[in-house]
RNA sequence: GGCGCAUUCGUCUAGCGGCCUAGGACGCAUCCCUCUCAAGGAUGAGAUCACGGGUUCGAAUCCCGUAUGCGCUACCA
């Protein structure tokens, strides 16, 4: 519980459905999510489908499943409604013409005839006088023959922004500073396009103050363009919410620019394949431009909730480390899952790699405790969930599929007639050890432990290093004794015979 | 080109005029632990706080300029 008075807030996340959510927004929707938990007040998923050429199907349910996994959920939107429903746009339009007609109507906007070809031509001739480009304002200033020549033509107007020609806009904003922008640089921007749809300066205007948002948390792309909503929201008379622009997210070291799928993943969900967790990457990417100390690195969601706080997010760009990424996920893995909890969570991958069947992946029933005996060897080496296949996978195979040169059962011991001498002697101990022992893991080592010396090697390590290639197929490998617990004895003394035998026949 | 924003170790950051001979984390190096690989523990290298001017008794912290980086410059968001 938070003991400070902040207002509750009211923010939004809200996605142009155009694929899988990147990182970088939806560590935007985060911190939008954050503040709104924080203050006690609400966060909305809000679907900007405005740009009807670049819809993808199913982007909706893409974006849902990315916020879903990382353990945001949201209490108005398209699916679950609201008191300011639709969350959809396009289901929204007769809101965006009224208020287009009504900033018309009180000469703060203008029906624009240029078409596609003219804008380009007037640009392109601006560029070559090496001014800067944007339209020419011709159709304020339009005569009404004109105007019914190109109706007659078939042209379809668009809707524009009367910029005032003269003054300064300031946009004020919770991160970066204050910016003053000359109101002669801004463009008189399409409010609606020809085909009836609002453009976005428009479209999350209207929909801001309908849905009252408090708080329009976004990336620091939109920057440039605040004056220009700062006066359409002065056109309009309506109050301004909180600014707050979020720096975006930079490609790693080495690479220019904002994070790009070119080289690296990008998707919510390609994280999620790789094998990162949801919590890891969730405090990663909150940890990216956001800092509550100077010592704290891992968050609990609630925690989160509890000590977010926009005036700390930072206003500089920050690069994409994967490897922070690793630790922070690896740590996770190692020191905060439960072994229970880690076992479960590598099934998909498990099953992914085939070392189970699709129906134990949905449902492991008896072999779950293998299953997890198997994991839980590894849980403290492995940085992410995929990896887990690579490294048990040997206890899944059976024992003819191991393939390995011989040479590697000898390692530092000095010849395959010593080596056929330590696995007699494994393999004549373990045929002995009590049913108990050999389920304990430190008495099977103390046990094991006896040996070396009768044989005369200078140390234990020579002594263990033939069994562990016998078992695993490796020269590195999950723990020795945790390896023959979850093989069994059986099959223990089964890899253990293989390999003598491939000595023997060499 | 124009406009805007930013600028602390390679990277993420602490720092909001004296506590800073700049702290933490990732990565890197060395050592310890040790049945391999990890994990863990310890130590270390690494930033004249982009540069140049101011303001001030005093600046990483305030102001100006330059440089660099990033973003925008669409009937995309």
């Amino acid at each position: 519980m938070t003991t400070d008075n902040f207002s509750p807030a009211r923010t939004r996340f809200a996605p142009s459905p155009t694929g899988n959510p990147h990182v970088g927004n939806i560590r935007t929707a985060i911190f939008a999510f954050l503040w709104a938990r924080r203050t006690g007040g609400h966060f909305l998923l809000r679907i900007e489908d405005t740009d009807r050429n670049r819809l993808v199907e199913g982007s909706i349910e893409y974006i849902k499943d990315s916020l879903r996994w990382l353990g945001i959920d949201w209490d108005e939107g398209p699916d679950i409604g609201g008191p300011y429903e639709p969350y959809i746009q396009s289901e929204r339009l007769p809101l965006y013409k009224e208020v287009a007609e009504q900033l018309i109507k009180d000469g703060h906007a203008y029906y624009c005839y240029c078409t596609p070809a003219r804008l380009e031509a007037v640009n392109k001739a601006k560029q070559a006088q090496k001014l800067p480009s944007g339209y020419d304002r011709r159709c304020r200033t339009i005569s009404q023959p004109e105007i019914d020549e190109a109706l007659a033509a078939g042209i379809k107007p668009t809707v524009r922004f009367k910029v005032p020609l003269e003054g300064k806009t300031v946009v004020h904003d919770l991160i970066v500073k204050t910016s003053t922008v000359e109101n002669s640089t801004i463009q008189d921007a399409v409010l609606i396009k020809s085909d009836g749809f609002p453009t976005y300066h428009l479209a999350h205007i209207v929909d801001d103050h309908a849905m009252k948002i408090t708080h329009v948390i976004r990336t620091q792309e939109w920057l440039p363009s605040a004056p220009l909503h700062v006066m359409i929201y002065q056109a309009l008379g309506w109050k301004m919410p909180e600014m707050v622009h979020a720096p975006v997210i930079l490609n790693p070291p080495g690479q220019k620019g904002k994070l790009s799928k070119r080289d690296n993943a990008v998707a919510v969900s390609q994280y999620r394949e790789l094998g990162y967790l949801p919590e890891a990457l969730l405090n990663f990417l909150v940890l990216l431009g956001w800092s509550y100390d100077d010592k704290t690195e891992f968050f609990t969601l609630a925690e989160l909730i509890e000590k977010f706080d926009i005036a700390r997010i930072q206003p500089t760009p920050a690069r994409f480390n994967l490897d922070k990424l690793d630790w922070t996920n690896a740590h996770y893995i190692n020191h905060i899952l439960s072994p229970e909890d880690f076992a479960r969570r590598s099934l998909p991958f498990l099953g992914e790699a085939g070392l189970i069947t699709p129906a134990e992946v949905a449902e492991p029933g008896e072999k779950l405790a293998f299953i997890a005996a198997a994991c839980g060897l590894v849980k403290d080496k492995v940085k992410t969930l995929s990896e887990i296949p690579g490294e048990i996978d040997m206890l899944f195979k059976p024992a003819e599929a191991l393939e390995y040169p011989t040479n590697d059962l000898i390692g530092k011991n000095t010849g395959p007639v010593e080596v056929v001498k330590i696995l007699e002697a494994i393999i004549d101990h373990l045929e002995k050890v009590p049913e108990a022992q050999y389920q304990d893991r430190d008495a099977l080592y103390q046990g094991l432990d006896t040996l070396w010396q009768p044989l005369g090697l200078v140390n234990r390590g020579l002594l263990f290093w033939p069994p562990r290639v016998a078992l695993s197929g490796r020269t590195k490998s999950p723990d020795l004794m945790g390896m023959m617990i979850v093989l069994g004895r059986a099959e223990t003394i089964k890899r253990l015979e293989l390999a003598r035998q491939k000595l023997l026949a060499q």
